[in-house]
DNA sequence: AAATGGTCGGGACGGCAGGATTTGAACCTG
DNA sequence: CAGGTTCAAATCCTGCCGTCCCGACCATTT
């Protein structure tokens, strides 16, 4: 998503409403076990449709999955923080480096100032 | 895990020059141990002060420390990722909200400065 | 000076996250 | 029916990220 060099080497995704762990596969890069086990581990991917004990991906399942897949890949996300990353989205950006710089000058900001009322 | 207080818990650095390993590893939470692996991980811990074959910690050493464990243990990286984080074009979205608040920092904390220069 | 305790590096080792492979059956499609 | 895809579940494997051990060295205290 910040990387759009990268998902652009991906093919693109044929109009069609469904497909096969086979397909999405090719799609994504990402062999089919391990799509099988992404799904174990990311509750983003329950929504899978299934009918008749096949999986049926549509379109949004692909693109969450080329976003996990940069995560992990591209980005070095362990799978446990791919999934924070994924279930926080919008909210929680700032306690990102920054956020926690200005934390740390604020616990040393109210040193200096006891310092400087003793 | 996504808890930005998480960082809050660190003691405050003690304002001298100078720190030992064992100093760093209660600043920071980290056992002398992963400090000395870090060390071979980081390029960025490759600043560290060496006297007599001993480490010596100074204030930004122990920061980046800190700003390692974060990656590491609060935002789900690898170390991988961590280091490509570190070193990258991190700064991206420093343009942000974050980074404004800081600059403002900056400003008002030169001109507590020159207040009290004089 | 001796004692105490922290620090050094390097190599062997280990747990477990993150897959990879295998198996054998069910299911399509031609 | 043949050949290909998919299934769930079990087992296997690799390498990341430390952990442990060690004798030696160094700093500070008594």
């Amino acid at each position: 998503m910040l990387d759009p060099a990268n998902n652009a080497v991906l093919p693109p995704i044929p109009g069609k409403l469904y497909f096969t762990i086979g397909e999405v596969s090719v799609l994504c890069a990402v062999k089919p076990h391990v799509l099988r086990y992404w799904e174990q581990e990311f509750p983003q991917l329950k929504s899978i449709n299934r009918r008749g004990n096949r999986r049926y991906y549509q379109r949004q399942n692909v693109l969450m999955i080329r976003q996990i897949r940069s995560l992990l890949y591209d980005q070095g996300f362990t799978i446990g923080g791919a999934r924070q990353r994924l279930s926080g989205e919008n909210q929680k950006e700032d306690s990102t480096q920054s956020r926690q710089l200005i934390n740390q000058m604020i616990i040393e900001l109210e040193e200096v100032l006891g310092t400087l009322k003793s």
